[in-house]
DNA sequence: CACACTTACGATATTCGTAAGGATT
DNA sequence: AATCCTTACGAATATCGTAAGTGTG
């Protein structure tokens, strides 16, 4: 017995209607093959459900019984096949992305406005963390993708390099270095005192290996852009920063300088996993990504080389 | 999209065996047919459930959602099916069956028993009823049917005659009738004193109908056979009893005597009606009635010839 | 005799298995 | 080269609609 989602509407409507007329045209079927329907569906189940006499169709007391089984078992089923109808227009599901804080705070938000208005109903699962753990969540397949720094990835990685970021020199307007329209990396390496960030960051990181094997005059260490934009504010100290991160002192009139580094981008990825196929959504978000990533990157630059 | 439980033993099997193959085995079908199955699926459904690559098949996030589904509504729908089934070979399901209190302390345990022993698991349920009860359950169709006394029934109720039975003449042995071997009607209507029954009964009524327009000499009436039975075991009189209702009087010791009425017999029927379609376990147990109910009854008058 | 379900039947669509094709490791 | 899924294809099966058959009120 093979039933099946015609056979259970089929009874459902001859339950309700009592009549095979009626009911077949309910069914969108002529009333010979709606007869064979339900011939076949009590065959299948052995037993016969109607009771038929020219003038009246009556459910069996086996029928009964089954007409209390489909009464639950039909909407189920049919609740199943709109949800999944509903996702493959994505009406629902969700995507899971794992970006680093500065895309977070900068461009993903734009992204995340225009795939909502396409896409209302899908969940957005965001995880601001740092490189490493958007790359570990990506290799443990617990995200959809990542937005995050390039680096090289083995094994079941799939990377997709989206644009590349900047970085600028931010310092006071009466920082020595204030003037100037351009530095090199050697000239910031003089700047002190200069603030940096913690080891596990991406921007350390990235900056360790470029200017590698000098070093760097630190004065503080800090975790978080917004922290490094107070102290360049209170003219403590310079920094640097990514493209990416710039609008956070954009709002205190900080001067800021385009450098020239020996490694002078940062690749920024969106990174995924070779055996994670991704669900209609997220590829649907990954192609908002890809669409409008480094147009939006782009956009923030020109800004900060307006606003610095 | 028309789902049927093909497509979900075989969107459960893959998803269990993630291999084709395997899971192709398991439904009995040829790896190729299963493939065709699972794709007729995913394109019922609008979007793909597996990604496959020829050494790994993994479910998407929409086969995830799916299988969530399944989980449930797969075991649901086996079980339904599985219920019904049980129906089909009778390993379910319920009698309703109302009938006389005399019957039903005669012969109907015998019945129950023969039909227990073939369908363990069909619940029954007996209700020991007056005749005019029993009737009107039959003709508002809560019972399956009845066995009662046979009157003349119109409209939706039919009538099928088991059987027929006799009248006796019930007295302790030191009565002045004790030692006859068989009576008339005009003899045992001068038997006083004489121990008769409510009016509802349908003894009391076929006894009425058989001897009217003559009168009883009654001295008692009584609503039970045990009633009086025990009356006439003290010697305050004698009854009339049908062949059905001897058995309550033989353990007393008491003389039976078969009587000769004007409508000598009362007959006994199956009522049930036009348009309640018997269940399967409804027929199975009618069947037992029809085959045993007259033997059965036959048993009871040569039993009760025997001890009178 | 009229209505309503079943059966008959040819056309169409689906599903099956065998066998060949293609991709990945 | 081996494994495993998909595609091709002819045969078997199922389902459809038209139309005729059947039985009950």
């Amino acid at each position: 017995m093979n039933l099946s989602l015609r056979h259970m509407r089929a009874f459902a409507a001859l339950a309700s209607a009592r009549n095979f007329t009626r009911a077949a045209e309910e069914c969108h079927l002529t009333q010979s093959a709606f007869s064979a329907l339900i011939a076949n569906l009590e065959d299948g189940l052995g037993l016969k459900l109607f009771a038929r006499n020219t003038r009246n169709v009556d459910l069996t007391s086996e029928g009964e019984a089954f007409l209390n089984i489909v009464k639950s078992l039909l909407p189920e089923t049919e609740r199943a096949l709109e949800m999944m109808r509903d996702q493959a227009v994505l009406k629902r599901g969700k995507v899971a992305i794992a970006a680093l804080p500065t895309i977070c705070s900068s461009i993903l938000p734009a992204l995340i406005e225009t795939f909502h208005a396409a896409h209302p109903d899908i969940e957005l699962i965001i995880e601001d963390v740092a490189n490493a753990t958007c790359i570990e969540q990506v290799r443990q397949r617990r995200m959809d993708f990542a937005l995050c720094a390039a680096t090289f990835q083995g094994g079941e990685l799939v990377m997709e390099t989206l644009a590349s970021d900047r970085f600028h020199f931010v310092c006071h307007p009466r920082h020595p270095l204030a003037g100037r329209r351009r530095l090199t990396h050697t000239e910031v390496q003089q700047a002190f005192p200069i603030i940096v960030y913690d080891q596990a960051s991406s921007i350390r990181q990235h900056l360790d290996a470029a200017i590698y094997p000098l070093h760097w005059r630190k004065s503080y260490e800090v975790n978080n852009l917004s922290s490094a934009a107070g102290l360049v504010a209170a003219g403590l100290g310079a920094t640097i920063v990514p493209t990416l991160g710039v609008r956070q002192f954009q709002v205190f009139g900080l001067r800021i300088i385009p450098i020239d580094l020996p490694l002078e981008r940062r690749g920024i990825c969106l990174l995924r996993h070779k055996h994670r196929e991704p669900s209609l959504a997220a590829a649907a978000f990954m192609q908002v990504v890809r669409e409008r990533f480094a147009r939006e990157l782009e956009a923030l630059y020109t800004d900060a080389l307006a606003s610095g």
